[in-house]
DNA sequence: AATATTCATCGTAATATTGCAATATAGAAT
DNA sequence: ATTCTATATTGCAATATTACGATGAATATT
C-alpha cells in the first residue's frame, strides 16, 4: 500500500493531519525558520541556506504551499513566499484545545 | 532516494520535523483525539473505533509512541496509552514562538 | 491444561517520498 | 535578440510508508 484512506476519517483530522505532514521533514522546519528570520518575504535564494540542491527545496516549498503553510508565488526574478499565519493559528489552537481538555481531566495514569 | 538528510539540520529541527511526522496522518490523529476523548488510559480496543485493520493500529500507536507523542504500554490484557503532554506543550510553544515573531514583524506582503 | 482474547511482529504488496541531474521557463540585463 | 539569473518541472533511483494477513507471545478464562 503506501496510500493512506483518508476518506475513512474527518476533514479536519486530514486537514491537520495535512499541515503536519508538510513539517513533517527537516528542511521543511528549517525553510519556516528561514522564512521568519528573514522577515517575512524571501527574496533571496534559501538554497544557499540549506544543504540542498535547488530542484529538492523547489519541491519542498510546492509542498508547504499546497498544504497552506506558507503563501506566494514569484514575482519575476525573485520569489515572494511568506509564512501564512492562518495555518499557524490552526496548529496552536488545535494543540491549545487539546492541552485544555487535558488539564481538565487530570488523569493520573502511565 | 526516500531518506532525509537529517545530519545537515540542527536537534531542533529535527525533533519537531519527527514529531510533526508522526500526527501527519489522518489515523494517528484520530488516535489522538480518541485518547482524549476516553479520558488518560484506553483500555478499551482503538481498533473497533478506526476503520483500519488492528495490525494497522498497533503499527501507528508504535510510531507515535516513538515519536514521544504518546507514553505507556500494554498491562496484561489491555494496552495502558496515553498523551504525553509535555510533546504537545513543546509543539504548542514551538509555534506559539513563530507567531509571537511574526506579529512584531507585521510587514506587509504576499 | 486447553482455549480464548489482546496486542505485537513479520512478511509482503502497493504506493509515496526524497533527492538530484537534466531540462524547461520566464523575467532582467546587456 | 541574446544572455544571464532564478525558479519550476521532469524523470529516475533509492528508500520509506501504509496496510493487511498470518503468526507469535502473553495473560485471562474456562
Amino acid at each position: 500500500m503506501g496510500a493512506s484512506k483518508s476518506d475513512h476519517f474527518t476533514e479536519k483530522q486530514n486537514a491537520m493531519a495535512l499541515m503536519a505532514k508538510a513539517l513533517g521533514h527537516p528542511a521543511r522546519i528549517a525553510i519556516l525558520e528561514y522564512l521568519l528570520k528573514v522577515d517575512s518575504c524571501i527574496c533571496g535564494d534559501i538554497v544557499d541556506e540549506l544543504p540542498l540542491a535547488q530542484p529538492t527545496i523547489s519541491q519542498h516549498l510546492k509542498e508547504l504551499k499546497s498544504a497552506g503553510i506558507i503563501k506566494g508565488s514569484i514575482e519575476g526574478n525573485s520569489i515572494c513566499y511568506c509564512i501564512n499565519e492562518k495555518a499557524l493559528e490552526k496548529i496552536q489552537s488545535y494543540f491549545g484545545n487539546i492541552l485544555k481538555t487535558l488539564e481538565k481531566k487530570k488523569s493520573s495514569c502511565c
